[in-house]
Formats: structure tokens, sequence, C-alpha cells
DNA sequence: AATCCTGGAGTTTTT
DNA sequence: CTCCAGGATT
């Protein structure tokens, strides 16, 4: 506590009504939320069972854990929750399972599932095309997000074309419905539906949440922030901390807004701003108070440190995307040697993950370390999507996209025809594909050579479930992938026996964690008292993911780090480089078009504040992009950071002598501003 | 079931 | 231009 400064200890402290902290980039948030968290077990006597702290990442979950675990003297953590949105949801929905109607082991389905599922829905649906599965995709998620039901969206419906998105939209989640699956955006919405509705539910988990607290609060969605509101019930033990500079998420549903809703909805509301920078050179901050001073804000902060004036930002303007590349990694080089440091020090972003293409080459060719992070995640990946494909339908038979996903995975011979008469006759029956094969009904229609191989797999499978859910699960999991050579179906299946290799490696990581969760779930008593298996409980949190982040960790050695503007939010480094400093990439012309210049600002903000030391940014005067190659435009953000903390190469208008001057006026204006 | 070919898109992404 | 998905072809 004494390690904090008067902002920040007023935060802490405060508990007497709802807070809203506004918490400057690089202000320490991280430090009030765990050091409120840990005030409130220690001094206020709270139980740590009765307090909540909501994160948007797993990462963020764990790490604010860890700290409040370090920070507590006298007592212990145990029962405290720490989580995700989406951990918390599923959390509800799995101890209120029979409210909800659900079947115990019921299935997530992440996003490719949802895509497969409305697939599966407009194919047999004429009268929609095929190619709109992406917007309609994202559209029922917005629904879900805003908290519509399908009928309220069929009846605010502008459109014909609208109409039947709404219809889709509800055969959407009566097929979810029947597969005993939610999809990710169900575990906000169920939850908000259930307390909404249900008086006693309500009651039961206002008692139980005595403080709530909410990380990066303006990138809650609707759903997310009338969860928040209900579970804090008229207590208003609640704060949240956030910052509406690095709102950067509005395009998936954030509403920034909700910050002002906050005041509306909570009248005694305490504002505390964290102005305090503990990342930045002033000089840094100033560029980056200046840039966003363009924004229109809701409340007024600015940023200030005292880390010395530090450097002067460099823009150097290079003839070309490849000459962009070659001199970021030769400014890593010779920085490395300069400055004596490593190649984890440094960090490139930019806007689009394609512009990390060439970057890599020109890395490659010098031999530089790097990580690329984002990429396909863990659970995305082909062999991991169809191990998980098994185990969903081990929990839960009722999961016809998994067992679809698996059935001739490996080959077994169950071919297209087949499927389509056993979809036929399941869905005439009303039942689950995995409980029509073997039906009488069913042995009408199939060819012998057809019901083979559908009965053998059935007959096998249910062995191999009876083993997982009895005995040892991960042994019988092994003993599995050994029955299917699922091995050598990957070998025979990829290009290269490396590839094949790290497939592998990828499945012993899952069942590692698969492992581990299965100890966790037997151990945690309080939210599993429906009497469902500990298996169950942890193939439903393995799909909530809580693997990709540790994997990253492990690999960060010595690399310099590439990724976008978005993946950089909430990390920071010594030295950062901003590459794409043009119009049409930052801001992106989408959102020039869209007329959406401000969350790009907040981007180029975001980026800006990442960086401790050094800030480099560079531009490509001409650009190749859709085959042919034309002149750029400087980007209008570095019209908006004072040319006084820029240094400029390769712009031709500038001698040496000016760019002096400027550096005296730059460290006048910084000394008034300092005086 | 595997491979080739064509067409369309080409921001950001967690859970 | 380059990549991927999905369709068509073998």
């Amino acid at each position: 506590m004494s390690q904090l400064n008067p902002q920040q200890q007023a935060a802490v402290r405060y508990i007497d009504g709802p807070l809203l902290v506004l918490a400057g980039a690089g202000s320490g948030k991280t430090s009030v939320i765990s050091n409120k968290i840990s005030y409130l077990i220690e001094t206020c006597n709270i139980a740590p069972r009765h307090i909540a702290a909501v994160t948007f990442t797993n990462k963020a979950a764990r790490e604010m854990k860890q700290r409040v675990t370090g920070l507590l003297e006298s007592k212990s953590a145990k029962g405290l929750t720490v989580s995700t949105f989406h951990n918390l949801g599923l959390n509800f929905i799995r101890s209120e399972r029979k409210a909800f109607g659900f079947k115990a082991g019921f299935s997530i389905f992440d996003a490719e599932d949802s895509r497969t599922l409305i697939k599966e829905l407009t194919v047999r649906d004429s009268d929609l095309d095929a190619d709109h599965i992406d917007r309609i995709q994202h559209q029922i998620s917005h629904w879900k997000n805003a908290l519509e039901s399908p009928e309220r969206a069929f009846s605010k419906a502008e459109s014909k074309g609208e109409q039947a998105i709404a219809l889709i939209y509800r055969r959407y989640c009566e097929a979810l419905r029947a597969y005993n699956a939610v999809d990710f955006d169900d575990l906000i919405m169920l939850p908000v539906t259930l307390l909404q509705t249900d008086g006693e539910i309500r009651r039961r988990w206002q008692a139980k949440l005595h403080y709530l607290l909410v990380d990066e609060y303006q990138d809650t969605n609707a759903a997310q922030y009338e969860l928040i509101r209900l579970l804090s019930g008229d207590r208003n033990a609640i704060t949240v901390v956030g910052d509406d500079d690095q709102s950067i998420y509005a395009w998936r549903g954030a509403r920034p807004e909700n910050m002002a809703q906050l005041k509306t909805d909570f009248p005694d509301l305490q504002v505390i701003k964290l102005e305090q920078n503990y990342r930045s050179t002033a000089r840094i901050l100033d560029a980056a108070n200046s840039l966003i001073a363009n924004n229109p804000h809701l409340f007024e902060k600015s940023l200030w440190s005292d880390l010395g004036f530090g450097d002067p930002i460099r823009l150097t303007r290079c003839a070309n995307e490849e000459a962009e590349a070659e001199h970021v990694v030769n400014e890593i080089l010779n920085m490395r040697i300069e400055k004596r440091c490593h190649f984890r020090d440094f960090a490139v972003l930019y806007r689009g993950n394609h512009q990390a293409r060439i970057l890599e080459m020109k890395l490659q060719s010098q031999g530089v370390p790097y990580q690329l992070s984002g990429g396909t995640s863990f659970f995305s990946r082909t062999e991991i999507k169809d191990i998980m494909g098994y185990l969903r339908l081990m929990v839960n038979p009722d999961d016809d996209n998994a067992l679809l996903r698996i059935i001739n995975t490996p080959r077994r011979g169950i071919g297209a025809a087949t499927l389509e008469k056993l979809g036929a006759y399941a869905n005439r029956r009303e039942i689950s594909l995995y409980a029509a094969i073997g039906e009488f009904g069913m042995q009408e229609t199939l060819t012998p050579q057809q019901q083979e191989p559908l009965e053998h797999f059935k007959l096998w499978f249910d062995r191999v479930t009876g083993n997982c859910l009895s005995g040892e699960p991960i042994s019988a999991l092994r003993e599995m992938l050994d029955d299917i050579d699922y091995q050598g179906w990957l070998y025979q299946n990829t290009s290269s026996d490396s590839v094949a290799e790290n497939r592998m490696r990828n499945i012993h990581l899952l069942f590692e964690q698969l492992a581990r969760t299965i100890d966790d779930a037997e151990q945690a008593d309080s939210l599993d008292a429906d009497g469902s298996r500990a298996i169950e409980s942890a193939i439903a949190k393995l799909v909530v993911r809580d693997l990709l982040d540790r994997q990253e960790e492990e690999s960060a050695n010595d690399k310099v780090q590439l990724m976008t503007l978005h993946a950089s939010k909430g990390l920071e480094f010594p030295h950062v480089f901003m590459i794409g400093m043009e119009e049409a990439l930052l801001p992106h012309r989408s959102s020039i078009e869209e007329g959406n210049i401000e969350e790009e600002r907040r981007l180029t903000y975001v980026g800006v504040t990442r960086a401790r030391q050094t800030l480099n940014m560079t531009l490509a005067g001409k650009r190749r992009q859709y085959g042919e190659t034309s002149a750029t435009i400087p980007s209008r953000f570095l019209d908006e950071i004072p040319e006084h903390h820029m240094e400029r190469y390769g712009f031709g208008d500038s001698t040496p002598e000016q760019q002096k001057q400027r550096g005296k006026e730059s460290l006048d204006s910084l000394k008034e501003l300092f005086a």
C-alpha cells in the first residue's frame, strides 16, 4: 500500500459506493485492482469467496490472481474469484444448469463450430445464399451481445433480408438447444437472461457477491455490462477500472459509452483519475497526450511522468515496404549494441497481420530471433479441434457437430451418403446422430456396407467413453489415440514430418492441460454442486482456453516481439517500432470510409504508449498493394504529434540544422511543461 | 478421396 | 499480387 501514490491509495480505500477508476496507460491499474482485493480481504475482512474480479483474458486473470496471492499476508485467497467474463458465465451456467435445462457435459461451440452450424442451417434454406454466412454469424453474435432475442430481432428487422437472418437466428438457438450446447456469446447472455427473470437465483447470486471489480471496463459490451449490473445488485459495491482512450474493440461490440452510462445508472458514482505514468518518458507521453487530444473526451485526463524527457521520436520515411522492413531490422541491430539491450526489449507494432510477412523475411535473413504473436490460436488448430471433438462427444452425445467432425477422422469409410441418411433419420425421430446409430429404423435405410462401420464406431466409442469416465481418463485417451492411430493419420496427412511431430506435441500438451484441469475441478467444490463429473467440467473449461498464453510465456526468450497494435494493448517494451504510418493503413482505409477515425487514433495512442524509452515510427513512400505500386500519404496522426518531439529522416525537407533547432525548442517546451 | 482450379477478398480478435 | 475456400474434376 505504501508503494502506491495518493490517487491509487484513494482508489483502493474507497469502498463506500460505486467507483470508476480512470486509469491512463501505464498508470498502475493492475496494482490498484490487486491491492484493492487484498485490502478488502485483509483490512475490510470480506471473505474471499464474496469477492469477484473480472477480466477479459485468461492471462490478465492469472496475473491478477498471482499478484493478489503475493500481496496477502495473514489470509489466504481461497475461494476468491478472479476470472474472465466468459469463465464466470460458464461457472454460472454450470451451477444453474438445471434451471437452464442443460444436460451435464454440455458443449461449448467456438466461432468455427457456430459457423459450421449456421452453414448447415442456411444450406437447407434455399432462398439464402451461402456466401452470407459470415454476415449472418456476425449479426447473430451482435444480437446476442445486445441481448436481443430471436423474436425481438425479427420484429425489429427493417428489411426482408434482416427478417430472414432473424429466422436463422431462431433456428440456430433451437439447434444449439438440441445439441445440448452453448456458444461463446451464450456464456454471457444466458446468465443475464436468467438473472433477469428468476428473482430467487438473482438474490442468491447477489447475496454471494459482496464486492465486484472489473478490469478493462471500456471493453465491455451491453451483455457484459448488464451482467455486472445484475450481479452487483443494489449493494453497489463495485469498482471498475478502464481507459476510454484505449477502447479499440468497438468493432466487436465493446461499448466505451458504458463508462458514461455508469454515471446515470449509479448516481453516487465516484471517479478517481490515475494520471501518473510509470512507464514512458515525458516526450512520449506528451506526444500521446497531444495525439489523443484530437478526440472528444468524456473525462479529461493528461498523463505525466517523472522518468525524464527521453529521446525524440524518430520518424523515418523509407522508399518502399521492403526498405522499411530492412530499416527496422538494421535499427534493431544497431540499437541493441548502442543501448546494450536484448532482442526481447524490442517490439514492432503494425496495423494488419500481413505487414509482418516482409518483416519476418528480413529478420530471418539477418538471423534475428523473433516471436510472432497472433496467428492461429491453439484451440483452432485442426488436431486440437479433432481431439476436442472426441472429448466433446464423450461427455455430450447430443453434440452432432462434434460427431460430424470426428466420425470420419481418421477415415472409417463413413461417407457423405451414409451421413445424409443418418441425418434424415435422426431428424425425423428428433434424436441426435449418435443416438440414431444402430436403431432398428436405421437399419432398413442403410446398406450393410454403410451400417457396419457406423455400428463398429459406436461400439468402440462407447467402450472408450466408459474407460475414460470411470478409470484414468488420460491413459484411456492415450489408448484411444493408439486405437485410431491418430499419429499415423497425422504423418500421412501433413506435408512434412516436423509438422506432424509438432501436432502430436500439441495433443500431448492438451492432455497435460486436461489432467491439470481435472485435478482443479476435483478440488473445487463450490460451483460444481450439480453432480457432474470432474472431466465434464474440465472439458468445458478447456474450451474457454487457458493454454495459449502459457505457451507464449514459455517461448518468450530473447526475441524481438512482432504483433498488431491491438495485440499490444496492456504490454510495454523499452523500444517500440510502429511501422506503416500511412493513410489507408493507419488509419485503415475501411475506417476512413466508415468515418471511424477516432478508434484508429486510439489505436495509435495505444501503440505510442507501449514505449518506455524510445519510439521509432516508419512509413514507406511507395507501397505495393493488390498488385500495383503506388505512392503513399503519411498518416494524419503524424501531424498530431508536436513537431518538436520528432526527428524526421528521409523527408528531404529538413536539414540537420533545422533538426537541431527543433530539438532545442522541444527541450524548452518540455522544461516549461515541468516548471 | 485427393487434387486441381477458379474466384473473391484483402482490419483488428478473445473467449 | 497472393492467399484461401470451395467447387469441379479425376
